[in-house]
DNA sequence: TGACTTTTTGTAGCATGCTACATATAATAA
DNA sequence: TTATTATATGTAGCATGCTACAAAAAGTCA
């Protein structure tokens, strides 16, 4: 009687994360170390530190540790500490980066396209509705999923 | 205009993993060990190889070694060679084991009823089937998601 | 049979993500 | 001010998952 919601989701997931990671080799940094720079080009010049990453990612700071380490290795990113707050460490973008943004925002268009492929306009909505319910469901409806992007510049998804 | 589908699924599955292996680590076994665990309970007396495994989790041999090595450390499962073919592995569980499967499915139950809490009956079919065709359009149509059951004993899922 | 290819598994090395513990700084309460 | 608590980060150690390379056995074709 089950109708296997939870094994569809991981698979597509497994899928999805597979076809991105392929995306994201050619531009020499993984999806996840493309998820940090997709949020550090949206935030342009507002000071980003490892803890709003660990916000807008929602994982572990050990983690970002680990992810921003490697940007830092590949020169893609430079680490300063913080003017205002000792603790914290500022994440910037290199004069060497600044050319991914807009082929991480078409590869992330790509993607939805491909997910919602032959769906009408009514069952996308419908669709994301559904999306939304389960989401609140598996978060107790404690979480709202784009907070973490309370630090972006207005208008930074604009082209 | 776009739905964030993608970051939904993204952030259901990760709700949902990590749930899973809250309630796995209560049975000293992560989520991916409890999946072969899984699987082998499925098969109950049939003879289950490694790159059976492989095809059930759809994952590279590198990762079921060393899942079914870890298994094996907690004397969960016992690998022995097969007689008929020396170059596979088929993995058992131990006498030790057999006490995980109706507690997993259970979970695995319950999971799927939080997922789809303040669903219909209908809403329930509608977003199956939509699941279905976006993991279509990430396969390109190429897989069945259910084909590594093959190997399965026929009846074993009806308690 | 013998040469070639395919299949199954092993191992090394890496990135991701976690928990647990530690440190330094900041914020707050007494 | 001092003591306590909260916050931001670092590090160690682990499990998961990958690719790349290697070996052994099985299958295939001449």
């Amino acid at each position: 009687m089950s109708e296997h919601v939870g094994m569809y989701l991981k698979k597509i997931i497994e899928k999805l994360e597979k076809r991105a990671n392929e995306n994201a080799r050619k531009r020499e940094f993984t999806f996840s170390q493309g998820k940090v720079l997709w949020y550090l080009h949206k935030c342009e010049d507002i000071d980003v530190t490892m803890r709003d990453i660990e916000r807008f990612l929602d994982c572990s700071h050990a983690t970002v540790s680990g992810l921003v380490t490697r940007l830092q290795e590949k020169g893609l990113v430079e680490i300063t500490q913080s003017t205002t707050d000792r603790r914290a460490r500022v994440v910037k973008l290199t004069e060497k980066e600044w050319n991914n943004f807009r082929a991480m925002q078409a590869h992330r268009k790509d993607m939805e396209e491909l997910l919602l492929k032959g769906f009408s306009v009514e069952e996308r909505v419908v669709f994301a509705s559904y999306l939304k319910r389960v989401y609140e469901n598996v978060t107790d409806g404690k979480e709202e999923p784009c907070k973490c992007l309370s630090k972006m510049k207005k208008g930074a998804n604009k082209p």
